[in-house]
DNA sequence: TTTGATGCAAATGTTTTGCATGCAA
DNA sequence: TTGCATGCAAAACATTTGCATCAAA
């Protein structure tokens, strides 16, 4: 079997880079809008199949939230999520790490314990605010 | 406005009471599968229809791992879950709570966090003993 | 009787895939 | 030239929904 050789190609940079500039956490729909500027002609299979790769290959982050759609993030540092529940943006935590909760989980557990993927959820800040001046925020 | 009322189902009742007593965690396409035995004619739409009910009644919790389907779980106990990489099952935690990475989350965070969905991975102990003798545990 | 619940099928939303063509190497 | 990547469309899934009918209250 001879391993396969992995060409460049713009879409992909393009969908990458993206991801790279934002701090979103588009979903593969958002990404195909945004794409879709420079490359008229690109294929929302096209864009699933190099989210895909650049998964495979640990180049990008999938986020599987609970709201149908994954989402994707360039920012490879250890880092946790917010989800809104109000406007579902998802949003970046600065936070100390929380790997020591492995541990507790691994305290009676006969398996081997690898890793934990943890969601924060409540209300933005801005949403908070457009609660009080009675405008909500309509992001969505 | 007159409140609506809920009516007794025996497809309701069946799928709590399946739910009530497994550890499975299945998929609404997995408790379809097991209440067609005593309903033959229950359809996919009850189903689903019967799970959103319970869910927002609170009466069983919804699990979105990230493998595509939901999990439906009765057990309200607060517990974590484990999902193994291997055999995708999966398992409960028996563990202390962590609801304190909750105030480490919104140490530097500016919104309000309400709680946090954690989901822990890595190997279960069935997986882990099939690997040592060679013979991989099937079960998906 | 009234009206919520069901069965069925069609529709929806997300993601994957087959295939002929395009383009990087 | 070779063969991976693309565009397009169809397919595959998971889930929701419209509607006529059924059945709980």
């Amino acid at each position: 079997m001879t391993t396969a050789v992995t060409k460049f190609s713009r879409q992909r940079e393009s969908i990458k880079e993206y991801l790279m500039n934002t701090k979103e956490h588009p979903t593969a729909d958002a990404i195909y809008a945004k794409v879709r500027e420079t490359f008229p002609n690109i294929s929302l299979g096209t864009v699933y199949r190099n989210l895909h790769f650049l998964v495979e290959h640990g180049e990008i982050i999938k986020l599987s939230c609970m709201d149908g759609s994954d989402h994707f993030d360039a920012d490879l540092s250890p880092h946790h999520h917010f989800v809104c529940k109000c406007c579902s943006r998802i949003l970046d935590l600065d936070m100390e790490p929380i790997e020591h909760i492995n541990t507790l989980a691994n305290a009676h557990f006969k398996g081997r314990i690898e890793g934990n993927v943890t969601y924060f959820y409540g209300i933005c800040e801005e949403c908070s605010l457009a609660a009080e001046h009675d405008t909500p925020n309509g992001q969505e």
